[in-house]
DNA sequence: ATTAGTACTTTGTGTTGCAAGGTATTTGAA
DNA sequence: TTCAAATACCTTGCAACACAAAGTACTAAT
């Protein structure tokens, strides 16, 4: 309850990280340790607890699809791959993101 | 579960909402119905089940205090208004959420 | 008196992010 | 050979939140 600052950040992550992930696999696949390197790169810190159900559901709804890959170093890897049924969704994403945008600068503007 | 166009956009909205309501009360004071109006002209969609609760939330984090004010038509309405910590809080969400906008941004240059 | 309009509130449900802990595989050092 | 470290995936329990739906209360006009 404390730690407002980051507080504010996890409340606002919810419902993007969705689109994160399937932008992600949209460029190209990817396991979840590499989607979660990439997460932290773009400053959008999870945490495995919360990708790792994420993939399951996408990949549930047909979003996802996935394949196992032997690895040099370690266990094997659960490569995804977005479906057409994804891209699909993604683009519905893409355009609900944009809105969104454009309603807080909307609300935002107003104060001038 | 239908309707994954209105899903998707009612997924992004969490976390979002309570940007929206401090934002739009730190312009000036204003009262539950009003609030509504405005995110639905500004394209952010919300019912009352959803708005009234958040309003009383922010008010117990001391992010809002409000005053009755008798209406010349219709029952008494109740005036939110911004309080300092509420300021203070909106000012992490402005960061915030420029950095989730910054994010996606990074995420989707990737691409090309 | 009754109805319509406005405004505020509550209850129950499903989804989601996260902390914490667990399982399994590989590699290299003691 | 055994044991520790690194990598990778998974599960459980909890709290927060948006929403649908139904409810309460006040006012004004019919």
């Amino acid at each position: 309850m404390e730690n407002s600052a980051e507080n504010v950040r996890s409340q606002m992550r919810k419902g993007v990280l969705e689109y994160c992930i399937l932008s992600i696999l949209d460029k190209k696949e990817a396991y979840a340790s590499s989607i979660l390197d990439e997460l932290k790169a773009a400053n959008m810190i999870v945490v495995e607890g919360t990708l790792y159900p994420l993939l399951i559901r996408q990949k549930n709804q047909g979003l996802l699809s996935y394949r196992w890959e032997e690895s040099t170093q370690g266990p094997p890897r659960k490569y995804y791959c977005i479906t057409d049924k994804g891209r699909q969704q993604l683009g519905e994403m893409d355009v609900a993101w944009q809105e969104i945008v454009d309603t807080i600068r909307t609300i935002k503007e107003q104060q001038r």
